[in-house]
DNA sequence: AATGCAATCGGAACCGGTTCCAAATCGATC
DNA sequence: GATCGATTTGGAACCGGTTCCGATTGCATT
C-alpha cells in the first residue's frame, strides 16, 4: 500500500538512485525534477525511517528520561526540551522512568539501542551505574538538575537558592525553625539546598533550626507536618519543595493555624500553584523551562560533536510573598 | 564500534541465520545456543532496531499527540498510556501540539511516517483534516477526551459532569450562577459541559444564570472574574475546569471575598491541587489515568487488527467538598 | 563534425537484521 | 552399515533507502 522508493522509480522511469538524488536535493536535471515532482505528490511518496537511519545509523531524536509525567518541574522542563528540539527539526521521545533508578538505567540502555542522537537525563542521584552505561552508549549523555565530574550537565544553584530562602527569613526575623528536607540522597534538592540554607543560618546568632526528612509526595509531607507542629512549634517551616510545602500549607490550615501569622511556610521551585493560593507561597524560582531548551540545544551540540562547557550552573531568584510573616515589624 | 550480528556470527563460526534464530527462539542445538550465549554476552551485542524494524515494518512505539505537557490532565493520561504500553513491552513517543490544530496534524503526519503501532490524540477538536490524516495514515487512531463517529474513543461523560454539578448547586440553594465556559469549538469541554449543566437548570424554576467565557488559562479566567463579579454578583461561579476555577478563587481571593460564604466556586477535573488549597474545591473527577491506561490497551488491540469497542465513555464523580456554600442551612 | 568537460544518470553495493528453502547433520531403526 | 525422518544449519533474498563509481548525455568549443 505505501510507495517505496523502487515503486517511484518505476513509474518515473529511472534509476532509483536518481529518486533518492531528487528527494536529497542532489543533481538532477529540470526535466526528471518535475516529473518526479509530480510523481511522489500524486503517489502521497513518504520515505521509510527505518530505511534512513538504516543506513544514516543515527536518528535526529533526542531521548529524555524524566523521574515522573506529572510534575511541575519535569512538565516545564520538557516544554523547554520539546521547544527546542522541534525548532532544530528533531523530536523528543519521553521515558518514563517511575521514580525508580533501575528503570533510569534501563532506559538509558534502550536509548542506546535506538541510536538517539543524545539523551537528557534528570535523575535524583548519578551512581557509577550511570556513568558505566553512559560510556557504554556512545552517545552524548546531559544531566539535569544533578551534576557529574563525568558527564555534562546543567544545574541550578541549589546552594544559593538555600542561602538566599535562609537569609531572607532570618531577616523577617525567625528564630525557630523547621527544615523540612528531602533523602541525602538527592545532592541537589538533599543536600546542597539543605547546605545553602544551613550556612545562613550559621552567620545569624541564636538561631534554632530542627531538621526532619519527608518524601516529595504532598500527601507524606503533610504528614510529618503534624509530627511538626506537635513537637517543635516552630514559628516557620521551610521546606525543600513547593510540594512539601503545599502539604504543610494543608496541615497547618487542618491545625486552624493563620498563614504567615501563626506560621510562615516557604518552598523551593516556583510552580505555578504558589501563585494561585492564598496567600501566596514565598519560594525561590528555579528556571525549569530555561534549562529545557539549554539543555536541548547542548546535547545537540554534543550529539553534533562539538565540544560545550562542562556544567552550567543556572541561576534562581527569591521570589518574596506573602507566606512569610515579618516578625521584626509585629514585635514593634 | 557497535557489532553486528555479521560480527556474532563470525566469532562464533556460524552463519547470521543462525544468530538470528538462536535471538528469537527459533531452533538451535544445545551447543550453539551455549556458544551463542558467551559470545553475544562477552560482545555486549545489542540487535539494530531500525534493521529489525524495517523487516518487520512496524515498531512497537505507540505516539501520544497532547495538547500540552504541563497540565495535570495531560499528565495523568500520559501516565496512564505509559504505564500500560510499557507493561506490554512497548513505548510511548510524546508529541507536544502547543494546543496548536495545525501542529497536531503534522504530529499525525509524522508518527505515520515513523511507522508507529498507533496513535492517541487529545484533540481540542476534531476536524474533517484530522480525518482524512488519520485515515491516510494507516494506522490506527484513537482520540481520547474529544468523540467522533469516525474514530476510536474514549471520552469522559461531560453531560453528566454538567448535570451532576448543576444539581447539586441548585440543591445547595443557589440562583444566581454564573457559568464561566469555554469555547464551544471544543465540543466536549466547551458544549457538552454547558449543555448538561444547562438542563440541570432547566429543571430547577426561578434561577438565573449568566454564562461567560474563558480561555483555559488561570490568569485570563481571573480577569473575567473581575468582570462577572463586577456586573452580576452571583453566589456561585461555576468554572468549566479546575484551572478555571483557580483563577476565580485568586479573584475572589484579591476582592477580598471569602469562600464560600461571599462566593461559591466549582471546577471540573478534579486535579490534584483541589484538595491542598484552602478550602478545597468542590468539583467533578475525572478519570484521567484510567482514560490514558484504556486509551493505551485499545490501541495496542487495535494495531494487533483485533475489532474494539467503537466508544467508551467513562463515568465521572462529583467530588463535594469546601467551596460551596449551603444556602439552605443559612436562610433558615 | 570531432573533441572535451560538466551535468546527469543507472547499476550495484551496502546498512543490519529476518525468513525461506535446501543442504547437512544427527540419532534411531532395521 | 544403510536408510529414514527430524533437527539443525548455511546461503541467499529481501526490507527501503543512500552512496559510490562508472557510463551516458548534453552542450559549447575548435
Amino acid at each position: 500500500m505505501n510507495k517505496t522508493i523502487s515503486d517511484i522509480a518505476q513509474m518515473a522511469g529511472v534509476a532509483k538512485s536518481t529518486v533518492s538524488r531528487y528527494l536529497n536535493g542532489g543533481s538532477v536535471s529540470v526535466k526528471t525534477k518535475q516529473k518526479l515532482e509530480r510523481i511522489t505528490r500524486e503517489a502521497g511518496y513518504v520515505p521509510n525511517t527505518f530505511a534512513q537511519s538504516l543506513k544514516a545509523k543515527r536518528t535526529n531524536l533526542i531521548g529524555t528520561i524524566v523521574p515522573r509525567l506529572d510534575s511541575f518541574a519535569a512538565a516545564q522542563t520538557m516544554t523547554g526540551i520539546d521547544e527546542e528540539i522541534r525548532a532544530a527539526g528533531g523530536q523528543m521521545l519521553i521515558y518514563n522512568a517511575g521514580q525508580d533508578r533501575e528503570r533510569e538505567l534501563e532506559a538509558m540502555q534502550e536509548l542506546a539501542r535506538q541510536k538517539v542522537a543524545g539523551i537528557i537525563l534528570m535523575p535524583a542521584r548519578v551512581t557509577p551505574e550511570h556513568l558505566r552505561i553512559a560510556e557504554a552508549a556512545g552517545i552524548p549523555v546531559l544531566l539535569v538538575g544533578q551534576g557529574s565530574d563525568k558527564l555534562h550537565s546543567v544545574i541550578y544553584d541549589d546552594h544559593r537558592a538555600g542561602l538566599l530562602m535562609g537569609r531572607y527569613v532570618l531577616e523577617q526575623g525567625h528564630r525557630r525553625i523547621a527544615y523540612l528536607g528531602v533523602t541525602e540522597e538527592d545532592e541537589a534538592v538533599g543536600r546542597q539546598r539543605k547546605a545553602g540554607f544551613a550556612q545562613a543560618v550559621q552567620e545569624c546568632a541564636g538561631c534554632e533550626v530542627f531538621y526532619y526528612e519527608s518524601s516529595f509526595k504532598i500527601a507524606d509531607a503533610r504528614l510529618i507536618a503534624e509530627r511538626i507542629l506537635e513537637e517543635c512549634s516552630p514559628t516557620l517551616i521551610v521546606c525543600a519543595t513547593d510540594n512539601i510545602a503545599l502539604g504543610v500549607v494543608k496541615a497547618a490550615h487542618i491545625h486552624g493555624l493563620s498563614i504567615p501569622h501563626e506560621l510562615s511556610i516557604t518552598g523551593f521551585g516556583g510552580y505555578e500553584v504558589t501563585e494561585i493560593i492564598h496567600p501566596t507561597l514565598t519560594t525561590v524560582r528555579f528556571p525549569y523551562f530555561e534549562a529545557g531548551k539549554l539543555a536541548a540545544r547542548l546535547v545537540q551540540r554534543l550529539a553534533a560533536g562539538e565540544e560545550v562547557e562542562w556544567q552550567t550552573i543556572l541561576d534562581v531568584e527569591l521570589l518574596r510573598q506573602e507566606s512569610v510573616d515579618n516578625l521584626n515589624i509585629r514585635s514593634l
